[in-house]
DNA sequence: ATGCACCCTGTAGCAACTACAGGGTCAAGG
DNA sequence: CCTTGACCCTGTAGTTGCTACAGGGTGCAT
């Protein structure tokens, strides 16, 4: 199939599958005679493999190093495990952070009366940290 | 005060304070007769505006606004409630987007026994959408 | 033969910084 | 007087993960 049959299929950008082509994520397929890039299954479903991994957030360097181990089956998957339990931690951090950033955000939020921008207490906690509740980074 | 000093007390990075100021998020400084960026109150507390606005994770052009009617208290502050409103909004939303893929992290962690990448249940997880639960994008 | 959908390469842009390279300035110590 | 070291300057390129052209070729239908 061509590249914009695969694109359909697995919901990813054309551009997006050059690029992963680009970077060794992909290997290069096969072409045809006008030259324009040919694919199989084995491609549909390591590019299924990482669209579902950017899905759930790894990087592409975390990504290489899943596909590494997908493809040598005979190795040891505990750094598989150690990519998926470090980014779900990373995640739980984020969610964290994410959690007090609303809180100070409603409670900013909150105090807008309207009116004039002079006395908006928006604008006046965005300027002084010490309105601030918690410590945000 | 010179840009080192002023990175000191506001925690900035000295190349981000220059690139706040290319950017025209800051005003261009006087400088001093060898050149050097001289800064005083009023660009600490604007730089510390700016500062708490990202940790609290508006974007540059949200901060631009903000940052004009700041300069003109005599506007209505009803954009700067919009703002921050629609700000909460999206950290809500990420948030929420955050915990479905937390648990599914959490799923296909909590699948792996050890042993090899053939048989592992994280890569063979990742391979295959329809071994998760929920729709993540 | 001409329109249209598709494909190609190569490069530039996005956000918000960060990191040099290659140079100037200035006060203190030997 | 000279050097060392901590600063400062400009300008440009790198980061992550794409996305968006520009400028061209291919292939099929009308």
């Amino acid at each position: 199939m061509k590249i914009g049959e695969l694109a359909r299929i697995t919901g990813a950008n054309i551009e997006t599958i050059r690029y992963y082509e680009r970077i060794g994520l992909l290997p290069e397929p096969d072409r045809t005679a006008a030259n324009y890039r040919s694919y199989g299954e084995a491609h549909r479903s390591r590019l299924a493999f990482v669209r579902h991994s950017r899905d759930l957030g790894f990087t592409i360097e975390e990504i290489r190093s899943l596909l590494d181990l997908s493809d040598h089956p005979d190795r040891d998957c505990g750094e598989a495990d150690r990519i998926a339990t470090g980014h779900l931690t990373q995640v739980e951090a984020k969610i964290a952070q994410l959690e007090t950033l609303r809180d100070e955000l409603a409670r900013i939020v909150g105090r807008c009366r309207g009116g004039l921008a002079g006395d908006c207490r928006v604008i006046e906690a965005l300027g002084d940290h010490r309105l601030c509740e918690a410590t945000h980074t």
